[in-house]
DNA sequence: GTAGACCTTGACCCTGGCGTCAAGGCCAGA
DNA sequence: TCTGGCCTTGACGCCAGGGTCAAGGTCTAC
């Protein structure tokens, strides 16, 4: 098959498939006028890739699990270098994880603090005059 | 002080300096000469900026921080576009998370998986011949 | 007066993963 | 024969957040 048919089979776009291959990572044979030839191995191989860049993973880290499948191999991860990134991706993922949560309490404690001195400083406000303080977009004091 | 002076204790560069002006984000007086001049208050709107940047702030999003410590108030979060923006980034790390978390469960999985799968290909070539499976790097059948 | 440290603007480079043109070749159907 | 749809390579753009020159101006100290 051409590479129309196998970008749209894969839903992706030739632009992609032609990237890919200029990393090495899904070379094509060509028919007598240049065109790329695909079969239904490179297919595969091409879910593979895909399937493990919606994980998140680089092009890079997906090259282990084409090999593997291009030597062979029932299923990419069926090789010792595939599982070592399934576990440097998970630590990786654990890290990132860990790192976010740390922020979003961070986040979260500066949202409650700054809420309430917000809410103080409406009081203050709505009190009988205080110091003026600098209002920023202060809702008017009401009626 | 100039700029040299400013992003040494800031912390940062006279490049990344330039930028955040050429964005609107840290506007400079200039001297006679033509340098850029900053005060005391200009390291705090840059503290500003850098501390929510370390929290994974885009610069867009401490334009608002920024703008109410400009404005005269004492913290950058005072004001409800603040806060808006703390919500905003709240909800964003929350799906994040939860994103990450179920793909590193899915990633955990497949690991398990793979390396049941090869678990049992090992046990096969270490047992009696039986069929030569196709192998990618296993360990030579033990002496 | 000159070396050296600072400053200026402008411009190109980098990362990843493509999108989007441009200019032209190949092939099938009417 | 012409149109339209596929294909080819090459090259630039984009996103953020700067890094890193280059070529030149300014100021201070010796």
């Amino acid at each position: 098959m051409r590479i129309g048919e196998l970008a749209e089979r894969a839903g992706t776009t030739t632009r992609t498939l032609r990237y890919y291959e200029s990393l090495g990572l899904l070379p094509a044979r060509r028919t007598g006028n240049g065109y790329r030839s695909y079969d239904e191995d490179d297919l595969r191989l091409l879910q593979q890739i895909r399937t493990l860049r919606d994980f998140g993973f680089e092009l890079e880290e997906t090259r282990p699990f084409v090999e593997c499948l291009r030597s062979g191999h029932p299923a990419g991860d069926s090789c010792p270098a595939s599982l070592e990134v399934y576990r440097r991706k998970l630590a990786e993922l654990d890290e990132c994880i860990a790192r976010l949560s740390a922020i979003r309490e961070r986040v979260g404690t500066q949202l409650v603090q700054a809420e309430r001195a917000r809410a103080e400083l409406e009081a203050a406000a709505t009190a009988p005059e205080g110091a003026p303080e600098p209002r920023c977009e202060l809702t008017p004091p009401g009626p």
